[in-house]
DNA sequence: CGAGATGTTGACCAGACTCAACCCTAGTGG
DNA sequence: CCACTAGGGTTGAGTCTGGTCAACATCTCG
């Protein structure tokens, strides 16, 4: 529920950050479990909340880094602008997510909120003190940052895809796994940000992301609600134009 | 030097595994150091030295992942086979990097040697304990994800870019970049791995990188000793190229 | 209700893929 | 030591996808 801007107000699960990932290796006492209660007691000590209306700024590129944040409702868009003409979008960040990836105490990327964000902020400093006495925090982040590994892993397998379908394709899959697990919802998946944040993760023109939903729609992989609520009906289909089998034929 | 295939003997730095990677924040004693000797020392306690000959497979996707792999000398290419015709490449690996990203015991991509290589190999059992108690050895661990982290938004990065050119270039520069720090090196950049493994790489046909590379030293950018050898002169120009200023004109 | 942003559609064009032929180099075995 | 060969590398010609530009539709928010 809390990706959809009408919230129904049984949200607020307040209880301290909350960080999930699965694990890593199934040995050991740790089954991918998300935070404890004490974990998360011990972070929300020295975090606060903070709110972003959408479209605003969280940090630039270069800020000093003073904190991470740990999203508790919201979408949030990291980016880079330095080295680049137009944004290119780095990722897209959900509730649970972490932001604020920094190197040489400084973010290297810069941040806005796509929707209403609310958030923990947890200032660096703390942090590490935090991290330092205790092992087991130390592990889940070690989890959950193998996690975001893996998924920029996947934006780079998803921008390798020649075809602008594909992309798209892939794009829809990446939402709807980060949706299903969160709302039992209806479906169909939800597209919060505008067709030129899509185009600029996947690598395409905005022109270039309308023409292959349509096309999408049309091949009666997915249909389309709105402009922000597409289902797929078709994932057999979508998995053959995601391969990019030399097309038609 | 322990890139070139000749090896001028002056290689063996053993005295356990070595992770290096830069600070995240430079607050607190963390100056970005690499690790320690008693902190080598601990892993090397629980690591034994591996060797896989020039297009070995090291380990398969979907594997039980009971070790990660820290290099010591050669390069590394991981992929994916699965949900993908051609093999995808999903990063190359130097030495002092760590290779074994699993999720749930299983590695996520497969892996095999470029060149000769030589690893330590360190169980993942033993390696869980030592984290356990070990906080500092954890830190180390996060700032090595993170700049992993970090690479693969750049890889990501890459292949946002639309001209084959400008892949090539970018992947140029991260050859250096991955050299400079460890050769004094004669300036020049060395491609341990073919044209068809550098196309996997940044997404384009194995052709696009030939005429990519003819491109770049015929505008000067570039000049190539040899197929395996080529030399940036002029950084300028390169780097207009990689932001793909709507050419000419 | 209106204006500016966002989204869609169409036409044209440039660049990268494919396929195919040829060259070059490293590694093999005589 | 040399000739040979197989694989990697290069080059060229034709095709096709997606970028760009431009016009129009639609939506959102003041």
């Amino acid at each position: 529920m809390a990706l959809e801007p009408a919230n129904n107000s049984d949200d607020p699960p307040l209880g301290g950050p909350s960080i999930v990932a699965p694990a890593l290796w199934n040995s050991g006492d740790n089954p991918g479990r998300p935070l404890t209660a004490e974990e998360r007691g011990l972070l929300a000590a020295i975090s606060t909340i903070v709110r972003f209306r959408k479209g605003e700024r969280i940090y630039q590129e270069g800020d000093r880094a003073s904190a991470v944040f740990n999203i508790i409702t919201g979408v949030v868009r990291s980016y880079k602008t330095s080295a680049d003409e137009r944004g290119y979008t780095v990722s897209f960040l959900f509730p649970d997510d972490l932001i604020g990836l920094a190197e040489s105490g400084k973010y290297v990327n810069a941040t806005e909120a796509v929707t209403a964000v609310t958030m923990y902020r947890i200032p660096t400093a703390a942090l590490e003190v935090r991290l330092r006495n205790n092992p087991s925090l130390d592990f889940q982040i070690i989890s959950k940052l193998c996690h975001d590994l893996r998924e920029t892993q996947h934006h780079a397998f998803l921008l390798s895809r020649r075809h602008a379908i594909a992309r798209v394709g892939l794009f829809l899959q990446m939402l709807e796994t980060h949706q299903a697990a969160r709302e039992g919802g209806a479906g169909e998946v939800y597209l919060p940000m505008t067709r030129s944040d899509i185009g600029a993760y996947v690598g395409i023109s905005p022109e270039a992301v309308s023409r292959s939903l349509r096309e999408l729609a049309t091949q009666g992989v997915i249909t389309l609600r709105d402009r922000r609520h597409a289902k797929i009906i078709n994932r057999m289909l979508l998995e053959t134009l995601i391969s990019e089998a030399t097309s038609s034929r």
